[in-house]
DNA sequence: AAACCAAAATAAATCGTTTTAGCATATAAT
DNA sequence: ATTATATGCTAAAACGATTTATTTTGGTTT
């Protein structure tokens, strides 16, 4: 187990002062008028030694940790999955590494996980938001930390977000169900105040009006034990058997919603017709595929991480904060006939 | 913007020594006979002013830093992201941040990541390793990094390990084909010499032995363009039409095979039965159910923490390294009659 | 020869902790 | 009355970097 070197070791064996050898290693050898073959040598015998700067204590001096904090709803579901992995990808380009974690959507959790980032030093911050987390939020914005949200954001905090168009979204997939002829579209999602939820049920709901139809809105509570979310679902679908058309607000639910149908025997698109918002391949594969609303997952984490990039290489200019709307893609799939009873 | 407290400030303002203020919060004071009083009053100012130790500091005099490091193949893979996701779990409930990322099975990005975790302290490894990476796993256990290896092995680096039967899965699951009376079952899966992927042929490969039949093993070189798996795959699937089942090695690649199925109009099971590794909603929903080698995340995500832990609790005992292999599980799902030509 | 200046390098302070070694004081033992 | 022993607390060094302020050196001016 060979000890580390550290800067000490460098500036004893080249007999130069160790202030030296940090001008030199960051970049400051001219500004500091430091002799070019001094500085050869540096480079060169750090090269030779492998010699690489503990960032702890770089850290702790400058104050820059170069990680960033990415607090997701929940990593295992494939459209977080997905953004984490892209921006993970950015984010490593540009030298900095992620320290991520789930939300489950929980406040407590959430504010423990922010204070856990503040005290690792975390550069930036990307978030996105469950309910209640208002002050903590305005609190590190207060405090100078670059914060961006996405997929939904916090109406009466003021900073930058990323978010799709989830009203238009919706409002468009519902029409798209009217216009092929169902009469009885139900809207289902998880019960939540956040924005894209209140948009995608007023997206659905202003569809419905100017169809002149009624709308049925059911809201399932979340829970992490999927039997919890299966249960209240399998009743509903049971007891409002002239549906003839679901709206599913996620993709979690949408995925419980075809199980349902699966153990109903019940078929997309025939028995009932069904589009999720938040396109992946089960509905890709689906037989008959599943109609999706797909959410711009690379534009999103480019967007997030230049945000955020932006935000962290001039922290002096605090323009206003930007709001960026991202269109989505109605992937028709089942487009075949409207084939109810 | 209030600037943050520092132990010193506490110790001013309590006027008692930054060390006693130190040994009191680390649990330290009974051990240095710190009366109780002085304990109390320091409890009590430390928690109305909601003083947080600077964990930077703390690393960098310590030399642990409460985070582990975490390299799965694929974070948007729904296999590692469960995986992942339960580890963050149980981690975050041990005091263990978590820092992640993708190797992409590439061996020098591998190597960076490796040294950018050592780089940032990381106390453990939780790595499911690419080829090539011997050395560099070699080099951390040698300089006494707890390490632990998942989802394959070295075989030539001694270190803990958890995985799968994956030779028997692959065999059980080619014995339930044969004794359906399939003839021609082919082995698809990514070209890869990493010990679970050359387990999965042998076993296959066994089984058809066993049986009398044939093997045909197909190996796609992966790559992060789908379309460059996809076309191979076709070519594979158009040039073998007497294929009546196929075997896909990975979750990845069997729903990519699905995916051709459907464009060909080739219905599993009854055109060509599928049976894939890693069972995931995509398989459950299919139309019919697609049968596949379930792995249980639970179990691998409990084994890879413990085992971790116990070797950050106890680095002195340098006990035999653990190789645990769990069982899968075959979720029998089209076990309808064999329906081929 | 004294004074000045620029170039080149460095000493020491700092970040916020933990930890080693030790200082007082009081009580008990010789 | 001196020596031990225990109690309660603290000064200062260390972790490994960055940064501020300062010194050394040699060459030019006056």
């Amino acid at each position: 187990m060979k000890k580390k070197l550290s800067i000490v070791d460098i500036a004893n064996a080249l007999n130069v002062s160790k202030t030296t050898i940090s001008f030199i290693l960051n970049g400051r050898a001219q500004e500091k008028r430091i002799g070019a073959e001094l500085v050869e040598k540096v480079m060169k015998y750090v090269a030779e030694v492998g010699y690489k700067a503990n960032s702890l204590a770089k850290s702790l001096r400058t104050g820059k940790s170069n990680t960033i904090g990415l607090m997701v709803e929940d990593i295992s579901n494939p459209f977080f999955a997905s953004i984490a992995r892209l921006i993970e990808d950015r984010a490593y380009k540009n030298g900095y590494k992620i320290i991520y974690c789930s939300t489950d959507n929980d406040t407590q959790k959430t504010q423990d996980l922010i204070n856990m980032f503040r005290d690792r030093h975390v550069d930036g911050y990307i978030i996105a938001p469950p309910e209640g987390i208002e002050e903590d939020i305005e609190s590190l914005i207060k405090d100078g930390m670059p914060v961006v949200l996405f997929d939904r954001h916090l109406p009466n905090v003021s900073t930058d977000f990323i978010e799709v168009d989830n009203l238009f979204s919706t409002y468009n997939a519902t029409r798209h169900l009217i216009d092929q002829g169902f009469k009885n579209i139900a809207f289902v999602t998880f019960a939540s105040h956040q924005t894209q939820m209140v948009d995608r049920v007023k997206g659905y709901q202003d569809a419905i009006n100017s169809g002149g139809l009624e709308a049925t809105v059911k809201e399932i509570v979340f829970n992490q034990d999927e039997a919890l979310i299966m249960n209240p679902l399998r009743d509903f679908m049971k007891a409002n058997p002239q549906l003839d058309a679901i709206l599913f607000g996620t993709n979690h639910i949408g995925t419980c919603g075809l199980k349902i149908m699966q153990e109903l025997g019940k078929k997309a698109p025939t028995d009932i017709a069904v589009i999720s918002f938040d396109d992946y391949d089960v509905f890709e594969l689906h037989s008959p595929p599943v109609t999706a609303i797909s959410q711009p997952v690379e534009e999103i984490a480019d967007n997030v991480i230049s945000v955020l990039l932006e935000k962290l290489n001039d922290s002096s200019v605090s323009t206003k904060p930007q709001s960026i709307i991202l269109k989505t893609d109605l992937k028709i799939r089942n487009s075949s006939l409207k084939g109810v009873s």
